[in-house]
DNA sequence: GCCGTTTTCGGCCCGACTGTTTTCAGTCG
């Protein structure tokens, strides 16, 4: 599957053109990749069938950008790509990375300064060699020296929505192999931590040899770092690490808990094992030299006295003594939603149509949806103001005449002001079915000025849903300075339900704050926040931070049907 | 380079913020 490939290489083109300054070929090659990387099938099996035409339907993409993709699928590159990298030696993708720098900056810094990766716009910075150039100055320089360590915290970590669905392939390649009995992605991945360092295949089969040789055919790699009979690692043309385990089917569940993890967790719960008079290994678990349990891990909890503890919630954070107990709660699943109170059309910022919306989210096996688009402060999305916002409330309620057994709820996410106060009139928010709220700028206050923007907003008595309520933009930037608790406080105070955001750059409410508001009772909703139809697989990645905050199915507003969800909103006063 | 209830040429999301400026370019969303 070269989809994300592609997208990769047409957005690595589009910054060069930027750097150049060439104008609106860059966005045409951003919309393409965005196309492409939607787009459900195989690129390259479109191609095989239909040809340079077939991949001419995905939109954005024409003639032009199809010949570069199917050059890239013939020979792994494309020319004009190649060409920029012979030109400019700069690490353009990495430079960019850092928050305030974009590609005229980073040309001047290549041009003036000859600088290739981050390493040396560190030290460059560090010399204050970046202030003497035109357009910087000794601020900016201090921002990029910000922007660099945020980088090296979440250095060669990936975010769960790019390292989920490759664990998810290399799953399948396996499974479609014949050779193997068991094959799942264990680690960071199965636990649905926000952010991946490596992927750890784990694979069954008698003929370890095989599934070896297998691996190294069918995975794409740039490197091999190390291949022996049970175990290789590899990274992958998708940029991280894997490390590929072969062990014993009657094994299978003790290598499993085993390469899970997380660290923390199975160090306590060896403890335990000791405590109880057993020892515990990824081979299984043992009284001296007697295999007690190793087949599932079920097997293993069991017969350490303990409920099965769930992937998600195994990091030490207090899920062995609460398994211990039997006081342990059973966290949300992921069959369990029902509705989505977070979407984007192409009234703003969103790709699609609201029916197409309605009927993906439909066929994705929801029962309802809020359409929530902008509203008029985000001016760049085309947000809308109360008369239009009332015109696509007519127009929803039309459609939902058309569709059955489907409801599509009106709802806006409007914009908090610096002051707390909202970009639409109470008259209008009092028409909606729900009304989410949330910050799109002035990130850079006091967390008490922050903090009672919010609360204001939350305070207004037609607010239903503060939308992700921290701003973070995982391994990107950090939330805005909010006290958190505070807000979860008002949120309890006020009935407002706080989010959590699925999309995977978000996953805003993270683990530790859902954790938090269900400890003081306060209820949350999970929403793709989608922004085209393919987007309503992200929810997934919601419920996973979910189950990791100890979250149950009755804390989440969401997975109750529409009527008893829309119950769960603030009731608007008359 | 794409696209078309503005349709085969001539437009292309556009306003706020930041840090650098003395009138603005670059970045971000």
């Amino acid at each position: 599957m070269k989809n994300r490939e592609i997208a990769r290489v047409l957005r690595l083109l589009a910054l060069y053109l930027r750097m150049d300054g060439v104008s609106f070929k860059p966005q045409a090659l951003e919309r393409a990749a965005d196309g492409i990387e939607a787009f459900s099938g195989d690129i390259g099996v479109l191609y095989g069938k239909e040809g340079i035409k077939g991949l001419e339907a995905i939109p954005g993409v024409g003639r032009g950008i199809a010949q570069k993709a199917e050059e890239y699928l013939a020979a792994g590159r494309v020319k004009d790509l190649e060409d920029y990298k012979q030109k400019i030696g700069m690490d353009v993708e990495e430079i960019t990375r850092v928050e305030g720098i974009g590609p005229k900056m980073a040309k001047e810094l290549w041009v003036k300064l000859k600088i290739k990766n981050l390493k040396e716009l560190e030290a460059a910075a560090r010399a204050g060699k970046v202030r003497a150039l035109p357009g910087f100055g000794e601020k900016k320089e201090s921002n990029i020296l910000d922007g660099i360590a945020f980088l090296n915290r979440s250095r060669g970590r990936l975010s769960l929505g790019v390292a989920y669905p490759f664990a998810k392939e290399c799953e399948r390649i396996f499974k479609e192999s014949g050779l193997v009995d068991n094959v799942v992605a264990a680690g960071s991945v199965r636990r649905m931590k926000e952010t991946i360092g490596d992927v750890d295949l784990l694979v069954s089969s008698n003929n370890p040899k095989a599934v070896m040789e297998f691996a190294l055919q069918s995975i794409p790699h740039e490197k091999v770092w190390g291949a022996g009979e049970t175990k290789t690692s590899m990274r992958s043309a998708w940029g991280f690490d894997i490390d590929i385990r072969v062990v014993k089917k009657d094994a299978f569940g003790a290598a499993l808990q085993y390469f899970t993890g997380s660290k923390e967790h199975n160090v306590k719960l060896r403890a335990r094992a000791m405590q109880l008079g057993y020892k515990l290994s990824e081979y299984g678990l043992f009284r001296g030299e007697k295999l007690i349990a190793s087949r599932t891990e079920e097997d293993i909890y069991r017969a350490l006295g303990l409920r099965y503890i769930e992937p998600e919630m195994r990091e030490d954070a207090g899920e062995i003594e609460a398994a211990a107990q039997g006081v342990l709660p059973a966290p949300i699943g992921y069959g369990d939603l029902r509705g989505d109170l977070q979407t984007q059309t192409d009234w703003t910022d969103g790709e699609d149509s609201i029916e197409t919306m309605a009927l993906e989210a439909k066929k994705a096996g929801l029962e309802y949806i809020a359409i929530t688009d902008h509203t008029q402060d985000l001016a760049m999305t085309r947000g809308s103001d109360e008369k239009r916002l009332l015109r696509q409330m007519a127009e929803i309620d039309t459609l939902n005449k058309k569709i059955s057994g489907f409801r599509v709820l009106k709802g806006a996410e409007v914009n908090i002001r610096k002051d707390g106060s909202l970009d639409i009139q109470d008259e209008v928010l009092a028409q909606l079915d729900v009304v989410g709220v949330s910050v799109h700028s002035l990130f850079r206050m006091t967390s008490k000025d922050m903090t009672e923007r919010i609360s204001r907003a939350m305070r207004n008595p037609f607010v239903d849903i503060l939308f992700h309520p921290t701003g973070r933009l995982v391994l990107k930037r950090d939330a805005y300075q909010v006290d958190m608790a505070e807000i979860i406080r008002v949120a309890k105070e006020t009935g407002t339900i706080l989010e959590i955001n699925a999309f995977p750059e978000r996953l805003d409410l993270k683990d530790t704050h859902i954790r938090q508001a269900v400890d003081a009772g306060v209820k949350m909703a999970i929403d793709s926040d989608a922004h085209q139809k393919g987007h309503f697989e992200v929810l997934r990645y919601g419920i996973g931070q979910a189950k990791r905050g100890w979250a149950r199915k009755q804390d989440i507003i969401n997975t109750k049907d529409v009527a008893e969800c829309l119950a769960s909103l603030k009731k608007s006063p008359e």
